[in-house]
DNA sequence: ATGAAAGCGCTAACAG
DNA sequence: CTGTTAGCGCTTTCAT
């Protein structure tokens, strides 16, 4: 049973046809008889023949693989996104190269380093540090299609991303609208994300005439329940205790509804909390979340078919896209009017 | 800027040397002179060259990836398992192509075909059907090393994955410990696991002596908190209710909870729930969720060893290997003493 | 210590 | 319609 791999030379020695006709016929060219093909096809089949990706590639200067980067992938909102992108693909014919930086541009270069040397048709990336792109934007110098898979500030590369300051700014109003005026904000600091959501709260608060208070926001870096607890000891011993929180990711909510259990305050009753992602999990936390969530996959199809068709596109410079796609908030139970008596 | 991509060629010409010379120099060979390895490294570094990975692949018969099969990322154990496969892949030099199954045997087919078709070489898959591994195990025909994250009956391949069967007992144990002898299980049907969790439920009822019950097993199909709900509708139906519950992964015991909740049951006072997987958000649960865990990367590290070793091995068969880690509980707040007037 | 030639498996002209 | 030739970018003998 152990035989090496069959090569076109192979069934073209076993059928008499050269390799040419051989390969011809296997594409289906119309160039070549029903009858030949037949034979071609059956003894392909008989061999198991699989044409060899590689030498393609080579031949053809093209791989059809795209490489996807994510920073990790603890978010589960991102790995959905990762799955719709791999199966969109999948059925256009591109095999997807997956790397993770961890949120280490270091790693991240390396990763594209390595996407590079195979020669992937196109790079999907959720970049680690949104200030620091340049390493990224570089790949436009070799043609290679590339395209953001978060808005940051200034780049002059294509951009997918979600309407993150707006929906911050909808979070914060909708805590707003029901009485709060001393409103918390757990931002993600600058990486797995931007300025935008910190804006976007800052927008909702001006227009609604509330003085922002910097004891009020705070940063913290990563994805994790833990982060928002650590966030809600600084938050908490403010003189002027916030009555709502925004947490910038569903995980700091979590953190968030942790502490209020184990200091004994009820959600929303003492404590008002919404999250951002809306990722699965979230209506099954202690308090189901109200949370602003998005459809990865309308995410992942604007991706991908952006970056396809900027692969197609080839040599011509198209300018660079930005979008960005609604976000709408999940009403659930974590949030709820101010009371009088409340701090 | 727009250059095309340079080739050892290139920088051959560039520097007046051979492609064969340019080529040892930049891979470090003891047989070039320092001095015209500094010139040609220069020379390389200025024009920003790349190998071309496919080329090398196509010559030296080895690509240096390998292909990552999953069923679906919505079991966050499942993600984690493939990011830590993926970083410690790239550390010993190899991309990782993935694709999803999506619990699907013709989908799996498929991304093995085009596996195969970019000559990885190597494979890591977490089967979509337990009982559908023919055309995995055909791999081997081609000298194709596999390692099955998941353990299938009477699989002729190699296997890493976790004492699912123990942990189960381990867990069904607990909950008798805890004075339950009416002990439900919901159970993933024969995806995304066999019968050993079946089965490890079964050993530790006959161990104890109790009776089981048809009533008390559900069998459900996927991953999601929905199904837990349906399961308990079902397993709440029977004349003598469960004191207790075994939902064989995390997403299940949600559901489970969220039924308690929606039907004004108290947990653990009225119901008892252990899961299994201990994903990050158990802890975060309605009520933080005792479980039965692992670490992906314990098992992560376990596979990419045993493939690498496989792929260095060559043709030299060696005897499939089956390796299982261990389990152990993680004691939070969904699981307590039965009470006397329970059910 | 360096160069020339061959070839990995395939597709792409170009003939006939 | 089918065969011949060349070449993708690299490594690998084999010379020198």
């Amino acid at each position: 049973m152990n035989r090496p791999r069959p090569r076109l030379k192979d069934i073209a020695a076993s059928t008499g046809f050269s390799t040419n006709t051989v390969s011809l016929a296997l594409r289906g060219s119309p160039l070549v008889t029903d009858e030949t093909r037949q034979l071609i096809e059956e003894a392909a089949a008989k061999v198991n023949y699989q044409p060899n990706e590689i030498a393609k590639s080579l031949v053809q200067r093209q791989s059809r693989s795209i490489g996807l980067v994510l920073t990790n992938i603890t978010n589960p909102i991102l790995t959905h996104t990762a799955q719709a992108i791999e199966t969109m693909l999948s059925k256009r014919g591109y095999s997807t190269l997956f790397a993770t930086s961890d949120n280490n541009v270091e790693n991240e270069i390396q990763a594209l380093d390595a996407l590079q040397g195979r020669r992937v048709d196109g790079i999907l990336i959720f970049p680690a540090d949104h200030h620091r792109l340049a390493h990224i934007e570089r790949l436009n110098n070799f043609h290679l299609p590339t395209v953001l898979l978060a808005s940051a500030p200034g780049a002059t590369l294509d951009v997918v991303s979600v309407k993150e300051r707006q929906g911050a700014r909808d979070a914060t109003i909708h805590l707003i609208q029901l009485g709060h005026t001393r409103i918390g904000i757990i931002d993600s600091g600058h990486w797995m994300g931007n300025a935008q959501k910190l804006q976007g709260y800052l927008d909702a608060l001006a227009q609604a005439g509330i003085a922002s208070d910097e004891a009020l926001i705070i940063k913290k870096s990563g994805y994790s329940p833990n982060l928002g607890r650590e966030a809600m000891d600084e938050l908490m011993a403010a003189k002027d205790q916030p009555t709502a929180i925004f947490a910038s990711n569903d995980a700091f909510a979590f953190g968030v509804l942790d502490w209020c259990r184990m200091h004994g305050l009820a959600v929303p009753e003492d404590l008002s909390v919404i999250g951002f992602d809306n990722i699965e999990f979230s209506a099954y936390a202690a308090t189901p979340l109200t949370t602003v969530g998005y459809d990865p996959k309308e995410l992942a199809g604007l991706a991908v078919e952006r970056l396809l068709y900027l692969i197609e596109q080839g040599d011509a410079q198209t300018a660079p896209l930005f979008q960005q796609i609604d976000l709408e908030i999940v009403l659930r139970k974590s949030t709820g009017p101010r009371r009088e008596n409340q701090s």
